[in-house]
DNA sequence: CGACTTATTGATGCACTTCAAGCGACGTGG
DNA sequence: CCACGTCGCTTGAAGTGCATCAATAAGTCG
């Protein structure tokens, strides 16, 4: 079974059987991590990169007032601190949500990586631009849409980064997230999570049980929160491609949405 | 009067005076854009890459309800997309708020430059983390914060970009974004942007008056919403160094920031 | 000066937060 | 093995911060 790094890089585009053995080579040294262990604090100046090859972790910062908010989700395949090279220090934490397994790589390693396979540099540029697009698209989910149509969209968008690193069958994958770490992501209170978590099953759009997440009907769930997959620029996958044109079938619409007509 | 572009990098790190000049020759075809008009729109396939040379732009989303959400401002030597050699297609539209000079670089002039100077290869790629940054932050303002503490907060960190490219004087700096346009960056109402202003000026923090605003206090406003700059990875300004621990002076308080003791 | 955009203010309603209590699952130790 | 504590989920009730609607005032530009 691949790796997650290389199962991730080629969603966005081939990758020589060479580069694919470079990649195998980052990954010597390999650890396990319990799940809420911090991996970076911020004000770190991290000596290594780390790239999470199993389980859910994020990046969070804490507010003075004591709050926390993550910033992103960070699934296997994903670096935690591809800016090493260039930012001194760390300007937000870094924590595991699951049990994780990490693998920590010498930042001289990615240098030669890159350095030997240009397919290897793009893509280690492709993934710190995606983290950027995910984090716009992030911007606009809390800013603009409904607590309802905002969850909803995690969940589309997790579903297809995922898919890409072989952790999802049958639109069903492991949600670790607790509702209260769902709130720390929305910007929702953990209570309203609950209510809208409730919606969200009470339309038959998801099923989640014993941090299993199961998409009835993921045609539906997309529609219901207008999730475009455009922002995650994968194009090598078979998801790439296709824009979802197809109908949709009936779709339960948000009750914050309904001033606009965009029938 | 050295160039924007020239004077944020160097707010990163020192120059050498042929890199200047190798970023000089790359502003070779300035436009002046009026207000409002798009300059790149979302599903482009840009052939250039754009820098903003004077005014204010932003990035932006539409959703597909019409409302539109600012994702990033753009002011004086800020990259437009520097992304376009990875990514193929845009992920979202960019357009002046301002009137603007904006540079049209080709991309091979771009990669001629980073490539004849390090220094700049790194600057340029610094650009693309600050941007990411930024986007974090943001993210835990609108998210995390009051209405009040979010805008003093984008106030904040406005005074600080803007002050490392020399467009600010006494505190002060052109500020052209309606009340509505401030409202799409926010997440809030333009009616409520409306009244938070007006309390920001009652606490005597601002005065924005004819697309001018003027900090009254920067160590209040600062301390009213917790700026710290640490994220904008500034290290070669007057700014960079100091950490602002000197006493604030009366802090007003948010209404909303009661609950949690930090004191 | 008149048309249009932007700012301002008031009134109303509800979506969300907050506070609080009960419940189930799980693990630990007596 | 059951008692007990902890943690996450769930639900109820109450209050409010913000959006929405609406109308007027103040700029701004032709």
């Amino acid at each position: 079974m691949p790796n997650a790094l290389t199962q991730k890089l080629e969603g966005f585009e081939p990758l020589t059987d060479h580069a694919r053995w470079t990649l195998d080579g980052l990954l010597l040294k390999v650890r396990p991590v319990g799940a809420r262990r911090d991996l970076i604090l911020e004000g770190d100046k991290p000596e290594n990169v780390l790239l999470v090859l199993d389980g859910f972790a994020c990046r969070y910062k804490i507010l003075p007032n004591g709050q926390r908010h993550i910033i992103a989700l960070l699934v296997p395949g994903d670096f935690c601190n591809l800016n090493v090279f260039v930012l001194d220090e760390m300007d937000h934490a870094i924590g595991t949500l699951s049990p994780c397994k990490v693998a920590d790589i010498p930042r001289r390693a990615i240098d030669e990586a890159a350095k030997s396979h240009s397919c290897i540099a793009r893509s280690f540029w492709w993934c710190s631009l995606v983290d950027g697009a995910v984090l716009r698209e992030w911007l606009v989910n809390i800013g603009g849409r409904s607590p309802g149509q905002r969850i909803a969209h995690l969940l589309c968008e997790l579903l297809m980064r995922l898919e890409v690193v072989g952790r999802v069958t049958d639109d069903s994958y492991a949600f670790p997230l607790t509702q209260t770490e769902i709130a720390e992501t929305m910007g929702l209170s953990d209570v309203h999570v609950n209510r809208t978590l409730r919606e969200l099953r009470a339309l038959g759009l998801i099923h989640l049980k014993r941090r299993v997440l199961t998409i009835l009907n993921v045609q539906r769930l997309k529609a219901f929160c207008n999730f475009t997959p455009n922002y995650l620029h994968l194009r090598n996958t078979r998801w790439g491609e296709r824009q979802d044109t197809s109908g949709p079938g009936p779709v339960p619409r948000d009750t914050r949405d309904v001033r606009a007509g965009q029938d």
